[in-house]
RNA sequence: CGGUGAGUAGCGCAGCUUGGUAGCGCACUUGUUUUGGGUACAAGGGGUCGCAGGUUCAAAUCCUGUCUCACCGACCA
């Protein structure tokens, strides 16, 4: 490609929305330009790593023996009310009318598709196993959209869905997919862990992510010192205290703490050590509930692990806290003053909280807390769960070595998701004894859109991008110093252009009428690895000057050694 | 959805308090200059000041409404 006839988009001064440093370069290196919010249109360039990031992956899942297929971005209603995901899921799934004022939706997924699809294709159980991908646009109305394409609206992802007999099967195409997931990250040159993941609303039982490691990332991730456990934060599990609680050692005393609405107030002006203190937070219950809000204690500390609460029978799902007004017309204090000493409704109190004694909590009157509460003594021990969240220094679930947090970008997740859309949409087979039988799924995502901006965050400098080879845009930039002054130079360059080109290998060459320090800074900025500098100095010696973009390391080369060069990296 | 802030040239911003001919830097065009790290000088093109309504002789500026965008929070595959 020669530049004088691309659309290079390069832009000094970055935009004033742009938060992480993905979002900054994509806008300044001209990758991305945003429509409106979370809509981005593909530029040249972008769309040149976009269709690298999803060459691998098409590559590595046909490998597997998965197959491509192609599936509608408009989906009719009825396969949604079908199963039963019209009503249960939220406002981010887009809803539209077609002119007969039929109900459509814009596909945030394809379960749905997929399943009815197979439903209607497949028939025999010598059909199966099968697992079936797509590289398609997505669509989610996300409350709000961030960081550029790592959280659009709009956004290109791999999802691939398999179909067995038997949960043996599914078992083997999950490992093979959990393969296929590390062999495309490692070919794309990413830093990446496997983790232990929550099923969210997309249902089923065994589930992974993928994270990209950076600081940037959304997600928090606890690892193991000693082992091979990673988790994400919402499913790491947090021990109980390995020590026994210890008796008490002094009387419950009713204290007034008119200036202590908050753990950090109370530790601050009553010499309480934060670890005997205890967070009180009241969420809506379950319909089975009578009391309408159930509870829940965490070490002061700790933090609620959301996702950990839900799961329990008493929490309504969503998780939702109850407002002021209903604390305190329910229990006659508010948020800053509660307490288990005589806490009317439903407790539910974390492992931690469990192991502790002679601690402070509210006291359920305004400006009142009890300090020296201990358990079964002054009140009941409630039910006991695991619902905070794990935090650096915890010991491992596995028992080996102390927890580390880090942070990482959600680029793939892989489920296995049982009969939940095969069952409520039956799809099924006829088994060998001529049965009808339900079908066993499994559901493999691979972020496409978002890995491009997860690679930026992993690869870039104060220059700009640094592209790992796999998936730049060029791999090579042939810059010719002052060509238009030069015969010799621009002679040199069209037939280096030429020779690597019919090679194979993306080249962009930098033909513009402009100064060298424009194009080296324009270069690097697009982060392509490898630079070939064509100036007059070293042409007499029949020399041309290699540049690493990654290492900074630089070298002279004959003309002739150029390709052979290139071809060796 | 709640809180905060912002909409003025492609990008980054000033002007608004105190109403009176719309500005700066970058980018773009032309010329001269320079030529291995974002040259310098000169001349130019480009704006219904988010939109609608109101006050006024006169509105980017004051008032009302509305839309959009961003950040924090809640939420979330």
């Amino acid at each position: 490609m020669r530049s004088s006839q691309y659309l290079l988009a390069t832009q000094k001064e970055t935009p004033a929305d742009a938060e992480v440093i993905s979002h900054q370069l994509m806008l300044r290196a001209g990758l991305i330009r945003k429509l409106a919010s979370g809509l981005y249109t593909w530029l040249p360039t972008g769309l040149r790593v976009l269709n690298k990031v999803a060459g691998i992956v098409r590559d590595e899942m046909t490998r597997t023996g998965a197959i491509e297929v192609l599936m509608p971005v408009v989906q009719p209603a009825d396969l949604w009310q079908e199963s039963g995901r019209w009503e249960e899921y939220g406002p981010e799934l887009l809803r539209i009318k077609d002119r007969q004022q039929r109900d459509f939706v814009l596909g945030p997924t394809h379960e749905e598709v997929i399943t009815d699809l197979v439903k209607r294709e497949v028939s025999s159980y010598k059909q199966l196993p099968l697992n079936l991908f797509q590289i398609q646009t997505k669509f989610r109305d996300e409350i709000r959209p961030r960081f550029g394409v790592m959280r659009g609206r709009e956004f290109t992802m791999k999802d691939a869905y398999s179909f067995h007999l038997s949960h043996d099967c599914l078992e083997k195409t999950y490992q093979d997919m959990y393969q296929a997931y590390c062999n495309i990250f490692e070919r794309m040159g990413l830093e990446f862990r496997p983790v232990i993941a929550d099923t969210g609303s997309i249902g089923g039982s065994m589930s992974h992510e993928f994270h990209v490691l950076a600081q940037s990332g959304e997600d928090a991730i606890a690892f193991s010192t000693e082992s091979e456990f990673a988790a994400n934060v919402e499913m790491a599990e947090a021990l109980a205290p390995s020590t026994e609680r210890t008796g008490p050692t002094a009387q419950m005393q009713l204290v007034d703490t008119p200036h202590a609405k908050t753990i950090a107030e109370l530790v601050e002006q009553f010499n309480l050590p934060v670890e005997k203190t205890v967070k009180t937070l009241i969420v809506k219950a379950s319909d089975d509930i009578e009391a309408g809000l159930v509870a829940l204690l965490v070490r002061g500390d700790h933090e609620l692990n959301g996702v950990k609460a839900e799961k329990l029978s008493q929490v309504a799902t969503p998780l939702t806290f109850a407002s002021e007004a209903e604390i305190r017309s329910a229990l006659g204090a508010g948020p800053g003053s509660l307490g288990p000493v005589g806490l009317p409704i439903p407790l539910i109190v974390d492992r931690a909280v469990a192991a502790m004694s002679d601690f402070g909590a509210g006291a359920n009157q305004d400006d009142k807390h009890y300090f020296n509460i201990n358990w079964e003594r002054d009140v009941a021990l409630p039910q006991v769960a695991d619902i905070r969240n794990v935090q650096a220094g915890d010991p491992s679930p596995d028992g080996r070595g102390v927890l580390e947090i880090k942070r990482g970008i959600e680029v793939g997740h892989i489920f296995q998701l049982g009969d939940k859309y095969s069952k409520a949409m039956n799809c099924g087979v006829l088994t060998e004894s001529g049965k009808h039988q339900v079908l066993t799924m499994g559901c493999y995502g691979i972020g496409v859109s978002r890995i491009v901006a997860a690679a930026i965050e992993q690869n870039h400098d104060k220059f700009g991008i640094i592209w790992p080879d796999a998936i730049a845009p060029f791999r090579l930039a042939l810059i010719p110093m002052n060509m238009h002054k030069s015969h010799r130079i621009q002679e040199a360059a069209e037939k280096l252009y030429q020779q690597l080109t019919q090679a194979g290998i993306d080249v962009l060459f930098d033909d513009r009428k402009e100064r060298p320090g424009v194009m080296f800074a324009d270069m690097e900025l697009l982060g392509i690895p490898h630079h070939i500098v064509i100036g007059e100095r070293n042409l007499d010696d029949n020399r041309v000057e290699y540049k690493s973009r990654r290492s900074g390391e630089k070298h002279l080369l004959e003309l002739e050694q150029v390709l052979a060069f290139i071809q060796a990296l």
